[in-house]
DNA sequence: AGTACGTCCTGATCGC
DNA sequence: TGCGATCAGGACGTAC
């Protein structure tokens, strides 16, 4: 499910779990091959077990356990969550993977639709290869930005959900930033202008930042980070067919992009 | 290389 | 109430 703000804030959630400093006691894995793919992957996720959390991070939407040897990588996909359970608690419906850590902490990974990935990395760039700078990190400068779309003839909209671009920009928010600048998700990318651009980062970021302020105010009573739907009031593009543009208030639009729906403002957005 | 498209998988929702 | 069609916030492989 998650974009970026909610892969942070399950960053967060996690290591106010204490996970940071725990050693891998034992994983189950579901006897499907979801979560893990790949020849050989099941002997490689194996390489975890034994292994001590020296950190929890974040690149887009791929969160790294770095261990004390070789990194884990987690990506929840379009419907993963991880859950700590409380010591009676048995894993949750949708359970495809359950760790133990030190102490027997449990945390079980949960993902109906079964496109959650974990995987074992000899090193942190090989966890990260083929990812973009996230979309928060300071080092990506507006220059930067603009530079990465040089010479694209394809659309604006596909071209943000590609991660090696920037990473962490989901179908939600890349909309919702499209549509604070006024650019239409169908214009090439050729034909957008430099400042356009850096409006662009800039409407992005705030939207990465207030959707993760608002998750982040609005944990639930376990501390768990609140799943957020797509027609959440806290957007200012309610994605949902029938729903009106919150500047011209005339009916927003819908058009796919190579399988993704995005909405727009056929009026406001050029 | 860059672009466009199909596919992976399963649950929820909508219309008849 | 039941059932089939459609949709879902991601990413990757393939073909051009």
């Amino acid at each position: 499910m998650p974009e970026l703000p909610e892969v942070e804030s399950l960053r967060r959630y996690l290591i106010r779990e204490g996970i940071v400093g725990r050693t891998f006691d034992q994983i189950v894995l579901e006897d499907k091959p979801s979560p893990i793919s790949g020849t050989g992957a099941i002997s490689r996720i194996a390489n975890v077990k034994g292994r001590k959390i020296k950190s929890l991070e974040r690149r887009g939407k791929q969160i790294v356990a770095v261990l004390d040897g070789g990194v884990m990588g987690l990506h929840m996909g379009m419907t993963g969550q991880l859950n700590v359970l409380g010591s009676d608690e048995s894993a949750p419906r949708f359970t495809r993977a359950l760790f133990t850590l030190t102490n027997d902490l449990r945390i079980a990974l949960v993902d109906p639709r079964r496109w959650a990935k974990l995987q074992y990395f000899e090193t942190l760039n090989q966890a990260l290869k083929g990812l973009g700078p996230d979309a928060l990190d300071p080092d990506l400068t507006g220059d930067r930005f603009v530079q990465s779309f040089r010479g694209r003839t394809a659309q604006i909209k596909p071209l943000l959900l590609n991660q090696s671009i920037i990473a962490g920009v989901g179908n939600i928010y890349a909309d919702e930033s499209l549509h604070r600048v006024k650019i239409s998700p169908d214009r090439r990318a050729d034909d957008i202008p430099t400042d356009s651009y850096k409006a662009l980062l800039l409407a992005i970021r705030e939207s990465l930042e207030h959707a993760l302020a608002f998750i982040q105010s609005n944990l639930d009573d376990r501390g768990r980070p609140y799943i957020v739907d797509a027609h959440d009031e806290r957007m200012h593009l309610l994605r949902k067919p029938g729903s009106f543009c919150p500047r011209c208030e005339i009916p927003l639009v819908t058009q796919k992009f190579s399988g993704r729906t995005a909405y727009f403002c056929s009026n406001c957005q050029k």
